[in-house]
DNA sequence: TAAACTATTGAAACAAAATTTCAATAAGGT
DNA sequence: ACCTTATTGAAATTTTGTTTCAATAGTTTA
C-alpha cells in the first residue's frame, strides 16, 4: 500500500505536512483516483468515478483539493472548454503541448523542446520564476478541416 | 464614420453577411468598443464600459456577440481567471504570448517566432488547420518572487 | 491514553458566470 | 410598404465554483 520514495503521493503529503496541513483519507484518495485517469479529466467526471467506486467524496472537497495538487506540482489545468475547467496529472510526465479540434473536440498531445526554451529564455531575461507553462492549438483535424464554412 | 476597406468593421460586416445573419447597431457598437479597449478585458467590463457611454447593451448580447468575434478572427479569449474568461482583440496586433504573475496577476506580453513556428510545424506535419495559437507562462514575477514560500 | 485544539469534512446555502426563454422589435429582402 | 425571421433586452434558468456551519477527526500536549 506505501508508494516507494518520490512518489505523487509522498510529494502531497510532504507537501501538506510542510504547510501544516492535514493529510486526509479524501485528500489521498482523491490524488489517487487523479493518478489512475490517464487523460483529461474534469471535476463532474472525477466526482462520479469516485462515486463508482464507492468513495463518498464530495464535491466541496475535489473544489478543495485541486489547488493544492496544483500548488505542488502534480496536476495543472490544461485547459477550459464547456464552461469549465480541465485538468491532468503532470507529475512523472513529460511536458507537452496540446492541439484541440474545434470541431470534434478531439486533445492531441505533442512535444517540443523549442516551447521550454522559450520559457527558460523569457525567465532569464525578465527575472522571473516559472510555475508553468501552457501552449495550446486550436483548429481543425485532419478529419475535420474543412468542414467549418 | 465609415471605416476604409480591411478595418474591423469591414471583416465583421462580411462575416456577419456571409453567415445570413443581421448586422445590427448593437453588434457594432459591440466591436467598436473591443477595439478601444487597448488592453485584456471581461465581460463585465465591456458592458459597464458601455452602459458609462450611454448604450444600453444587454450583457446577453455582449455573450451573444463575442463568439462571432472570435469566429471571425477578430477577437480572442486570452485567459481564465478569477472564474470567468479575459479576451483581446487580436486584429491588427501581432501575435505574442502571456506572461502572468501568479502573486499580483500582472500580464506582460512577448513575442517570439518560433511559437509561430512550433505550431506551423505541427500544422504541416498533421495535416489540421490552425485558428489560433496560445502560449501562457504562469509564475512569479521579479517583484514578486521569493515571496511564495 | 485522555483531553485539547483546530483543520477538514459533507451538505446545503450562496454567488457568479454563462445560457436560454420569450415577447417585442427591427433588419433585410420582395 | 409588407413580410419573414433574426435579434434584442429582461428575466429565468443552468452550471460552475465558493462559502458557511455543525459534526468529525487529525495532531499535539501532557
Ligand atoms: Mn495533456
Ligand atoms: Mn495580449
Ligand atoms: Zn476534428
Ligand atoms: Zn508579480
Amino acid at each position: 500500500m506505501e508508494k516507494p520514495p518520490g512518489s505523487e503521493i509522498e510529494i502531497f503529503r510532504d507537501f501538506i505536512k510542510k504547510k501544516g496541513l492535514r493529510y486526509t483519507p479524501e485528500r489521498e484518495v482523491i490524488l489517487r483516483e487523479i493518478f489512475n485517469i490517464h487523460d483529461h479529466f474534469d471535476v463532474d467526471e472525477l466526482y462520479l468515478r469516485l462515486r463508482n467506486k464507492g468513495h463518498r467524496i464530495s464535491k466541496a472537497s475535489i473544489y478543495r483539493t485541486l489547488p493544492l495538487l496544483i500548488e505542488c506540482g502534480l496536476v495543472q489545468e490544461v485547459y477550459h472548454e464547456d464552461g469549465h475547467m480541465h485538468y491532468e496529472h503532470i507529475y512523472g510526465h513529460e511536458p507537452h503541448a496540446h492541439f484541440r479540434c474545434l470541431s470534434c473536440r478531439r486533445v492531441e498531445e505533442f512535444r517540443d523542446e523549442r516551447l521550454e526554451e522559450v520559457a527558460r529564455e523569457y525567465a532569464e531575461r525578465y527575472g522571473v520564476e516559472i510555475k508553468m507553462t501552457r501552449f495550446e492549438i486550436l483548429g481543425y483535424c485532419s478529419s475535420c478541416r474543412g468542414e467549418e464554412g
